[in-house]
Order: C-alpha cells, then sequence, then structure tokens
DNA sequence: AACGGTTTTCAGAGTTTTCTGAAAAGCCGA
DNA sequence: TCGGCTTTTCAGAAAACTCTGAAAACCGTT
C-alpha cells in the first residue's frame, strides 16, 4: 500500500532528526504498521537492504524493546515483531533517552562541580554555582522522566488533561 | 582551569549523543562557564579550531537563542556571551527539539492517517488506527511541551515538586 | 577610494557513521 | 556426522557529516 510506503520512507528520514539512524527507524515503522510479524528476509526485500543491515538493525530494535521475535510454529526463522501501544513505545524510547543523554550528563556535572567545590577564586565559585545549577536541575529532569514513564497510561493522561485544561 | 577543560571536552562528547555537533557543544559548554563574552578568535584559540568552523557554529548557536552577540564600546570585533539560567537555557533546547523532531513527526502522522482514511480493508483500518493514535500521542506531547516551556521557572518547579512528592 | 581589521563563504580534505556482501558460525533433523 | 537452512560477524566500500584555510565580502576610517 502507497501510504504505508509513504510512513516508513519518511519516518526514517525523521530517524535522523532522533539521533537514530535511517534503516532503524525504516525497519521500526515497517514492523510497526506490518499485520503480520516479518522475516529478516522480508525486510530486506520491503527496504532494499543488506543482510546485515537488517540484521543489525533489528538487533539494536529488539534491544531496545521496540521489537519482540517471535517464533511461529513448524517454521525455523525467526519472526519480528513491533509494540504497537503507543504509550509503551513512549516509555521505552524516553527511558533509552534518559540513559544516553540524561544520565551520562549528570555524571559530568556531577563530577565537576565535585572538583570545584572548595575554590575561592570568584571565577571558581561562578564555576562551580553553575555546575551546581545545571546538576540540580538535568537530576531533576531526570526524576521527572522516570516518574511519567512508570506512570499507567491512563493516569499521565489524566494528570496531563488537567494541566492543559 | 583544570575543571573547566574537562567540562568543556566532556561536554563537547555529550553533544554527539545529543545530535547537536561536537564543536558546538564544547563553544556552549565553553561560553556558559566563561566569567567574561568571548570574541571568535578567543573560541578559537581556546578550542584549537579553525576561524570557518567557529565561525558557522556561533552562528548557529545564535540561532537557536542560546547566545547572544554583544558590542563593546571602542571594540569592532563581536563578543560573545551565553545564556546561562538553567530554565532559558531548557526552554530554548525544547522549543528546538519540538520544531526539529515533533513537528515534522505530526505532519508525516496527520497526512498518513488523512490519506488512510476511508480505506474498506482490514489492514488499511488497522493502518489508519495506527497512524491516528500517534498522532494523538505526538499532538498532545507537542502541547505538553509549548504548556510546559511557557511556564516560569518556579510555577514548573512547584508543580513538579508536587508530582513528585 | 584605498586601507586595515573583521566577518562570511565554500571547495576540498578529513573524520565518523552506516551499509554491503560474503564468509563463518550456529542449529537441527536425518 | 553431514547437509541444508538460518543467523552472526566484520573488513572494506560508500555515504554523511564536519572542519580547514584561504579567498572574498563587508565596513568603518582616513
Amino acid at each position: 500500500k502507497l501510504a504505508r510506503d509513504e510512513f516508513v520512507a519518511q519516518w526514517g528520514a525523521l530517524g535522523s532528526q532522533w539521533g537514530i539512524n535511517r534503516t532503524m527507524a525504516q525497519i521500526h515503522a515497517l514492523l510497526m504498521t506490518a499485520p503480520e510479524p516479518l522475516t529478516t528476509d522480508e525486510v530486506m526485500e520491503e527496504l532494499e537492504i543488506s543482510r546485515g543491515n537488517a540484521h543489525s538493525n533489528l538487533k539494536e530494535l529488539v534491544a531496545w524493546g521496540l521489537l519482540r521475535s517471535v517464533v511461529k510454529k513448524g517454521e525455523r526463522r525467526d519472526f519480528f515483531e513491533a509494540e504497537k501501544d503507543v504509550w509503551q513505545i513512549f516509555t521505552i524510547v524516553a527511558r533509552e533517552r534518559k540513559r544516553r543523554e540524561i544520565e551520562p550528563a549528570l555524571a559530568i556535572l556531577h563530577k565537576c562541580a565535585e572538583v570545584s567545590e572548595g575554590i575561592d577564586t570568584p571565577e571558581g565559585k561562578a564555576f562551580h554555582d553553575q555546575m551546581r545549577a545545571l546538576e540540580d536541575f538535568v537530576g531533576f529532569a531526570s526524576k521527572m522522566s522516570d516518574r511519567i514513564s512508570s506512570m499507567k497510561h491512563g493516569f499521565a493522561l489524566q494528570l496531563a488533561t488537567k494541566l492543559l485544561g
């Protein structure tokens, strides 16, 4: 179907912006809109990519938790199916981003704040304060992210609706 | 100072993860922790980068709103200073990310949902529903982002504290 | 309108990331 | 154990991205 190909292509292009690679985004889009689980070969054919490429990106998506591999009885090949629930997808992506973006930042900020603890020059103090301010803020964002991700969809929605209302 | 160099270097490395380039992140780190505004040449020297590189990344940071260029009386050269308030930085980054990540996604989802509106096959319906679900969710996230970004720091903090408490 | 200091541009070089394809390894039934 | 099918690995090719450096444009001053 045409709309679906369009979706896969465009979603792939978006992937770049999101810091995940194009193929990975395309595979995700493809499987999110697939009525049935697909094999590696079907993915290769559909997206016209090599086996190695398909393989490694499928693996990565499974590692993220965005795909599951399923076995069909009487079939030796692996089939892959995507998580389709938007709230699940959101929490998975949020968790991964936190791990890759927030936590390393926190570690750096914490270390720098610590190292510059008792410096007596004005610049030293300013630096320390800036590190602390950033550390507090990022730590805080990290906690928020956890909190929201662990909510049930319904509760988050309710909360947010109140916020938007 | 040593801690500061460390911060600049590490923050730069982090930039990659964040989808912005290393130099840009380094310049931002450098200026965020600079007691005084710096010139292009000072940035070049400090980070050991070329003029072109310094120039284009400074320009980009100004475009984001993370830096301002300031004129010193009796000086012909431009000086750059960073926004230092963490809440400001957060809203700027949130706004930019929304523009680059959320809005294009919404556009795609909306188009795909529309195009697949009245299809009568089961797969067509499933596709349409999936697009709608994603569109609703992303649209919703977009509104939340706006809402939070436009809050005063104090208010957001208060709200969040309630949420975390 | 020529000059010196400053900013801007951009072609090509350099670096990093991603992809291919073929070989190797793994797995299972016969 | 062998044979056929599937998955995994990885060296090198290709593509994407970033940086350099030098030339050109810009801009107040004299």
